[in-house]
DNA sequence: AAGCCGGGGTT
DNA sequence: AACCCAGGCTT
């Protein structure tokens, strides 16, 4: 789940083991599929990191899920705190899980402004928690503490009425609750203009791969031109990058689409969906993945472009 | 140590 | 609009 509530991955967690039911029907599948299934969830390295955990399972532990905390650690998308949670909920090991219930529990339980989102924090956060735990039922103990940041120590209105741990909580003592825990950087938004190309050819369209070290790696998507700024159809025309992809190709502009703002936690994208109709093709149409419209459920795409199938559909 | 990587629900 | 979510990897 990391980074997402249970709640919004439960149904793709069911869809995903029915699927892979066990580790070696993970490892020998394609990568697309694996992406296919985790389509929406967000976090894409997560989907090629558990795909390539698989095959490590199955190459390096005989198909076996290794049952220390060392081994368990060296698998891919795995680490301090998936590790810890596996060791302790599935082999009673003794480490400390800390997640981001548990740095709030313990920054208020203990009154630390020491901020979470730091070396320093995670340092701090996961002694306390060690020095915390319950060595007998580790796995049980996780997850209590976990449950209770969940139910009573939430972020914005903990109950602090009903709270079993009022007389420990050094926060509520000094009215610190409100701001606690601290958390340092702020992330900022960069905002970028997708301008995509929904090209019909006969039955066909065309789809590119999302090579490069950025979001959505490994999707698929519309022959993409980003641009600065936002730019209308009249100065698109007149990029290199149009006239490369459209050159000595007779076409016609059949829609432009609504413009969609799509925002991520980091980002947010301006995006519009120019639906093309061209005749024959050229050299840089050639070097896309040529496909079938009614094929096109097969390829792992990004929400946005989600959202944009969805909205032509009718 | 800091930055990057999604999408969606709550406040 | 800001915050947060059963965080991990890369730079």
């Amino acid at each position: 789940m990391q980074q997402t509530r249970v709640n919004q991955g439960f149904e793709y967690y069911v869809r995903f083991i029915e699927r892979f039911p066990n580790v070696k029907s993970l490892a020998e599948a394609d990568e697309q599929e694996v992406l296919k299934y985790w389509q929406g969830l967000g976090y894409y390295s997560r989907a090629r990191n558990l795909h390539k955990a698989a095959k490590k399972i199955v190459s390096d532990f005989n198909a076996q899920f290794p049952k220390t905390y060392k081994e368990i650690i060296s698998l891919p998308g795995i680490g301090e705190y998936t590790a810890a949670a596996i060791s302790s909920f599935a082999y009673n090991l003794p480490y400390a899980a800390v997640d981001g219930n548990i740095y709030r529990v313990l920054s208020r339980i203990s009154a630390n402004d020491t901020p979470i989102d730091t070396t320093a924090g995670k340092k701090v956060f996961t002694e306390i928690a060690q020095n915390l735990l319950d060595k007998l039922q580790p796995g049980l103990h996780n997850q209590a503490i976990m449950e209770f940041g969940a139910i009573y120590c939430t972020p914005a209105n903990p109950d602090c009425q009903n709270c079993p741990l009022l007389d420990f909580c050094e926060a509520k003592k000094l009215n610190l609750v409100q701001q606690l825990p601290v958390k340092q950087s702020k992330t900022k938004v960069t905002n970028r203009y997708f301008n995509y190309f929904f090209i019909q050819n006969g039955k066909s369209t065309y789809l590119q791969k999302r090579t490069k070290k950025d979001i959505w790696r490994n999707l698929y998507e519309f022959p993409l031109i980003e641009t600065d700024g936002e730019m209308d159809f009249s100065s698109l025309v007149q990029t290199p990058e149009f006239k490369t992809l459209f050159e000595n190709t007779d076409y016609q502009i059949n829609k432009i689409s609504k413009p969609f703002k799509h925002m991520l936690s980091h980002q947010i994208i301006y995006a519009i969906f120019y639906d093309i109709n061209i005749l024959g093709e050229n050299m840089r149409l050639q070097s896309f993945e040529k496909t079938e419209l009614s094929n096109l459920y097969l390829y792992p795409i990004s929400r946005l472009t989600e959202l944009f199938l969805e909205s032509i559909e009718k």
